[in-house]
RNA sequence: GGAAAGGUGGCUGAGUGGUUUAAAGCAACGGUCUUGAAAACCGUCGUAGGUUUACGCCUACCGUGAGUUCGAAUCUCACCCUUUCCGCCA
């Protein structure tokens, strides 16, 4: 969320700013509505100021036991009163449409971010590793997967349906190892606490990361109450602190979490049907960041190259993006996406997305700190980075380490965590 | 699910209709004193909104929301949360 004030005082930047992140919010009634809503404060505060003192004075009286002088001035008090209620209720009208205008404006992106209408104006900022050449026939990882009978989505179809899956024996130590290490790294190399949040979350938490009022539709909702799986981990993270006043020197905050994910999908039909890359559950090892604002944007350069190590370790060929701002997400301010190799797509898929919030959660979740004692609040600078998608992970290593039997070759680093294993093979 | 108690500032904790402008203490910050520190003493000490060139002034906030009243932390109703006990349960 952008502040009134900002709004206010940049209104064409933000216009600009809305058109570049393909949004469609007007701020046509914005002007309007934040005159009226000012206008009608200072008037009710003026009246209710007013009240205040003949009650005062009415008190004195009734003590010494002067009631008819009294009469009249209640009489002026329960007028105020009425038009007080008046007042009232315009200023929540306005500002509901107000808060509803603020909370659908998408974060401004930052400088550094390419002008583009999509995901075309993306800019490849570095590539590590190189894909693997075949001399085989490859196959892809839900046929590996079958075939190695780790994998098994038919049944997890009758379960529960479509975009779920069941992994099993080695394909279930593979997930699990593979958490494991992503944790292991980011809390002993990278000096992330390990955190256990609820999956299960309310809805002022979901707006404080930016997902309500706007993406309920994405979400899973709990029946008869207040309650929605995490669509990530950076929901429950982040909101740690909500309506929390820091002091400075405790920043940055670096938290890491295992959850699985709950996505509802809506409107990916036909997209990715096949296999595990786009799942209505998944497990997701989560970094976040609270920062400091004057160091955040190094911070995110911080985080993308934790998340990096992960897939250095793996010894998958990746590629490194800086989305344009049409390709963003709502609540992002600057975002690299980490790229994996996909033989069988012969191509780059997304398995990790870094992304610097400014203070856009911040303000809406009331994160804030002071820059020293004493000093005034400000908001804190929020960031989130996947470290990694652990069923994109665990797809990839399928493709990319498969072999001419149909086996996979584990990659070195994770042995420890499979007992050594150096191959699943039937 | 049943019963009971409770929710007041960063923390502890008083306050049952009218100088509460939320006492007091602790913590924190600034100062005096000191070679330095501690102690002592003095002062400052919440958040948000509105208004003002500014000093400042005004308004709201005692779990949340509604209500009674000229006036509510205090009275009424609903809800949320916490703790304890009972029941059920991994």
């Amino acid at each position: 969320m952008l502040s009134v004030d900002f709004v206010r005082n940049n209104l064409e930047t933000v216009k600009n700013a809305l058109g570049s992140r393909n949004s469609t919010v007007s701020l046509e009634p914005f002007e309007n509505l934040d005159k009226e809503r000012r206008q009608a404060i200072t008037e009710r505060d003026n009246l209710k100021a007013k009240c205040n003192r003949l009650s005062e004075e009415i008190g004195a009286l009734m003590k010494a036991k002067q009631r008819e002088e009294a009469a009249p001035k209640q009489q002026e008090v329960v007028l105020a009163k009425a038009r007080i209620k008046e007042l009232e209720q315009l200023i929540e009208e306005t500002e509901t449409k107000l808060s509803t205008i603020l909370l659908t404006i998408p974060n401004l992106p930052h400088q550094s971010v390419p002008l583009g209408a999509d995901e075309h104006a993306n800019k490849e900022i570095r590539r590590w590793g190189k894909p693997r050449e075949f001399d085989f026939e490859i196959k892809d990882h839900i046929d590996i997967g079958n075939k190695l009978g780790i994998l098994d989505q038919e049944r997890a179809t009758k379960i529960t349906g479509a975009r779920f899956s069941i992994l099993r024996g080695l394909g279930a130590r593979l997930e699990r190892a593979l958490i494991n290490f992503m944790l292991d790294i980011q809390t002993k190399e990278h000096g992330y606490q390990e955190v256990l949040p609820p999956f299960i979350v309310n809805s002022a938490t979901l707006q404080g990361t930016g997902q309500l009022p706007k993406f309920a539709e994405d979400l899973f909702k709990l029946e008869k109450s207040d309650y929605w799986l995490i669509p990530t981990a950076e929901v429950p993270l982040t909101n740690i602190y909500r309506d929390e006043i820091l002091e400075g020197d405790i920043l940055p905050i670096n938290l890491t979490a295992y959850t699985p994910c709950f996505r509802s999908e809506a409107g990916s039909y036909g997209k990715d049907v096949r296999g595990l890359i786009r799942q209505h559950q998944f497990d997701k090892v989560e970094l976040v960041k609270i920062s400091h604002p004057d160091q955040s944007y190094q911070d995110l350069e911080t985080l993308t190259q934790n998340a990096e190590v992960i897939l250095q370790r793996l010894e998958l060929p990746y590629r490194v993006v800086l989305l344009s701002t049409g390709d963003m997400g709502f609540s992002a301010s600057k975002t690299y996406d980490l790229e994996v190799w996909l033989p069988s797509q012969n191509t780059y898929r997304e398995i990790s997305s870094c992304s610097n919030c400014d203070a856009f959660q911040a303000r809406r979740a009331q994160i804030r700190f002071r820059r020293s004692p004493g000093a005034k609040p400000e908001p804190v600078h929020t960031l989130n980075g996947s470290g990694l998608a652990v069923g994109r992970t665990w797809l990839a290593i399928l493709e990319n380490y498969q072999n001419a039997d149909g086996s996979v070759t584990v990659p070195q680093a994770l042995r420890p965590y499979l007992d050594g294993l150096e191959k699943i093979q039937l």
